[in-house]
DNA sequence: AACGTTACTTTATGGCGTAAGGAGATGCAA
DNA sequence: TTGCATCTCCTTACGCCATAAAGTAACGTT
């Protein structure tokens, strides 16, 4: 029998992503945990190991069970992976100030989503291509949608605008998120990695200078690497580039509503 | 012992990455394989299987070894993966006619991209934190920084630019190959997926429209679903989204020159 | 002919998701 | 009170994965 990635039978998803929780008083031994426990034990586990240390077995051993016990409270690891998805979901706001305008409100939703991901990087793996359905991603899709109402442009170029944040958000966690993982689990700081690495470019690329002028260049100004390494990323060096590219997109959103207005 | 993601001996990958190969003759039974066939046939595996079919058995099965076979030639399998980087990234061009101007030059850099990922999924898994170091990574950001240096705008600038436009067209491309693949993996199409999931979403949460009214408002004047799901994504009713969202990067490109002009 | 080096194989270790089947606890009907 | 259906949770097992370790056989050099 093939079961499909991340999906038992559908009915059983929506209920237990909508918390339609079955009736208690049934035969049996009393349940020792919950649907809730579990999605809480896994986002534990997620939060500290990755995604790839989220195993039904570590997160059984952190509740003092084996894995298979999870599986009388869920039907695949990836449902659980969506409730899981659709619960930290929940951290986001669902309101800016009006007052802020578009702009300042598109940019603290893209700063509150940036540092969602930093949190709670095993996100950035969870498909985008068939939403979860659960309330919290309405939610957070609502709230987004009302920003950029505000624009006063039409749904189809919302609906690109969107796609423009989201992908360049999202981008700019995968870059620090990998970075940091790269960090841990080689234990060689990205300082010492490319001190170790640069001498043997020279060796094995002498002509390199002359063959890659453009990308030389390229590195000019570069901020210098970041004193205190627990420095919230919105305040360390490495935002500049995140700063710079939202400025550009914002730019961007007000020449296409000017546009819009005189067209 | 533990081996660290992706990366043996520093100066063995960059050896194998910059074609550095050691001397032939020598004792021993001649190799049957090479790296470089190694490779080809890794990419091909990948191409099909996508990354999570992507083994060092699959890789040796279709060259007629075991897997083991393969660690005579490559150190690990992260380093395979690298080399199989690099090496489709040479499918990129390099040059772009200065004729086209920035704004023609970053449109087909980005649908280039755009479908250069799509026809290798797997490399929207690589991870970016560590470049790869290999000549034809520096050749692609040799070409689109030499691409946005035609704006006149400086170093700093230019890497917020070159993150928006890549975040962007690697948003893109991840979210149409999840798409791709979540079809392919449960032979459920996304119609057929949704006609599935609607009337259940209905049932469990029947204030839907009231809960979450803007979200509602976003899905106006959606287009209809490809006639011709064989066609290229980029002549694709899916590709409206991305046209949309690279005019609107486009345009603040634009603004922020004309800033840097007038400031 | 002997020896050291090399290509490739087999086997084994410790991980993964989860199917299958069984032990023991519990509520209810007879 | 007994018997049974139903439940939670366990052990075991399968087929995957990367790769360590050790063995076999081919080959160039001496």
């Amino acid at each position: 029998m093939v079961v499909y990635a991340g999906q038992g039978d559908p009915r059983r998803s929506m209920d237990l992503m909508w918390g339609n929780r079955v009736s208690n008083l049934r035969p049996g031994p009393k349940p020792g945990l919950s649907v809730d426990v579990i999605i809480d034990a896994a986002i534990g586990v997620a939060d500290v190991e990755g995604m790839t240390g989220l195993s039904m077995r570590a997160v059984g051993e952190r509740l003092g069970r084996t894995a298979m016990a999870l599986y009388t409270y869920v039907p695949t690891k990836g449902d659980l992976v969506d409730l899981m998805y659709d619960r930290v979901l929940g951290e986001l706001p669902t309101h800016y100030e009006p007052r802020l305008g578009w702009r300042g409100s598109v940019t603290s939703w893209a700063e509150d989503h940036l540092e969602f991901h930093l949190r709670h990087p095993w996100t950035l793996q969870v498909s985008q291509a068939r939403p979860v359905l659960g309330p919290n991603e309405f939610a957070t899709l609502d709230t987004a949608s009302g920003i950029l109402h505000e624009t006063g442009l039409r749904p189809p170029v919302l609906r690109g605008i969107l796609g423009v944040v989201l992908h360049f958000v999202r981008g700019a966690a995968r870059t620090e998120s990998e970075a940091r993982s790269a960090e841990e689990e080689t234990g060689v700081s990205d300082e010492d990695w490319w001190h170790s690495r640069s001498p043997l470019l020279v060796e094995v690329a002498p002509d390199f200078a002359a063959r890659f002028p453009m990308a030389v260049r390229m590195e000019q100004d570069k901020p210098a690497p970041p004193e205190d390494p627990e420095k919230p990323y919105l305040e360390s060096a490495m935002a500049e580039s995140f700063a710079m590219g939202l400025g550009v997109i914002l730019d961007g959103i007000e020449a296409t509503i000017e546009k819009a207005r005189v067209g």
